[in-house]
DNA sequence: TCGCCAATTGATATATGATTGATCTACATG
DNA sequence: CATGTAGATCAATCATATATCAATTGGCGA
């Protein structure tokens, strides 16, 4: 079952609970669920979870008091690297949302980057927005494996939470490479480019907790817009 | 598998690792596989890959907890914050080297972003390398009051070597962001693309140990040699 | 407002099985 | 003698499961 690079099981809860601290999905003074709630909807044993915590009590995140609750004692960190939303608008940051434009279970094309075990993958187009205004259009591949099917209502949410709800699965490593393709010609009409255009296109690969890549992804974006962002601190 | 007068095989392998490493390619915090598993994929003995695990743990690279694993524990090298965002050849890595186009001390332009206190800056412009391919053209804006001149001889080696050593100045955070932007008219011939054409841009900002942001940098990539990468964990 | 009780919730302890590094012995090679 | 391989065994860690204790919280009645 465990396979190289993936580190312990209370390590990864622990990383998933500091990349969502830093992200603001988990907010100062917020309380946790209680420990065996929370351990069951991580589908991990609640020893294992305290183990997690306790990293976490170590670095200053979480306070944990008896009888009581675990606390979340941290601010978001806007400039944190594991924000894995990396385009912002030019006049910085922006809210993200995204519009399906389709979503197919298709054999994968020999032109992906090697990922996943399965023959087939789930093919997602979307338009993304950043506070309102047309941003990129992306196209995600996502591990036939993983699941039988997926749907639009699925995906109203953000797209690591629906990995991470439904599909228990928890993105550990990333890898972006960002250089120039032309913009495809499934691109809607709304997108301020036309088709063919030579645009900025990252393609990313991303790996879940188990070390087993899941994921690869492409997103043409608007330069005149949005810049691809890196922070490193 | 040893040959003659080549090193011995613990002594590779712990090379090949340092490589590695170096490379972004192992990640700090990152779980090797299991020694069985791992000599058994490297086809040694898990005694031979022991020995080199252990040159790794004196050298301060690797951890070696007993009942969990070896970790990655790469030391903290301000060089080595920017092993993780950076350009890289396509097949992946590259050895870079740079040639100094020219060195000039000159009033800031205002189209530069806000950096540093004084209102001159030294302009480097260098022409960059990948194991020897042309990779990219780079201008580099350091603020003028941290040093009173720069000659080309003063950045035979890395910048960042050059920065730390004789302006001790120690990089803390830096930002990049990929946009797209005219091939500029100071690009040399033997760079393969014309000037004006539109490339990959890189404006990277970075700050110094006291908060102070202390340099500004633009680069043009070639994306059909070059992508830039960046490594999330 | 105060005190009490029951429910909630974290803390602690123990046990078990699997994983994984540590150690040791033995042997072959050059 | 250092290097490299092979195998057996020991010890630490990891993850799970279960039970019990202790602190806090909230509701209820006087």
């Amino acid at each position: 079952m465990s396979s190289h690079g993936a580190l312990p099981l209370y390590l990864q809860i622990s990383e998933l609970l500091i990349r969502d601290i830093a992200a603001g999905r988990l907010i100062d003074g917020e309380r946790l669920p209680p420990e065996r709630e929370m351990a069951a909807g991580l589908g991990i044993a609640v020893g294992t979870l305290r183990q997690a915590l306790k990293t976490l009590t170590d670095k200053g995140l979480v306070e944990r008091i008896q009888g009581s609750g675990n606390y979340i004692r941290a601010k978001a960190d806007p400039t944190s690297v594991y924000a894995l939303l990396r385009i912002e608008l030019l006049s910085g940051g922006g809210l993200p949302t995204a519009r399906v434009l389709s979503v197919d279970r298709l054999p994968k094309d020999p032109t992906l980057p090697e990922f996943g075990r399965s023959a087939e993958g789930h093919r997602i187009r979307r338009l993304r927005f950043l506070s309102g205004t047309v941003a990129a259009v992306e196209e995600i591949w996502l591990d036939g494996a993983l699941v039988g099917r997926i749907g639009p209502e699925d995906l109203s949410e953000s797209l690591y939470l629906f990995y991470r709800q439904r599909l228990n699965l928890w993105i550990a490593r990333a890898e972006d490479r960002v250089g120039l393709g032309p913009l495809p010609d499934w691109a809607p009409s709304d997108f301020p480019h036309a088709q063919g255009t030579p645009l900025p296109k990252i393609t990313r690969t991303t790996w879940g907790q188990d070390g087993q890549s899941v994921e690869a992804s492409f997103t043409w974006y608007d330069p005149d817009r949005v810049a691809y962002v890196a922070r490193l601190k």
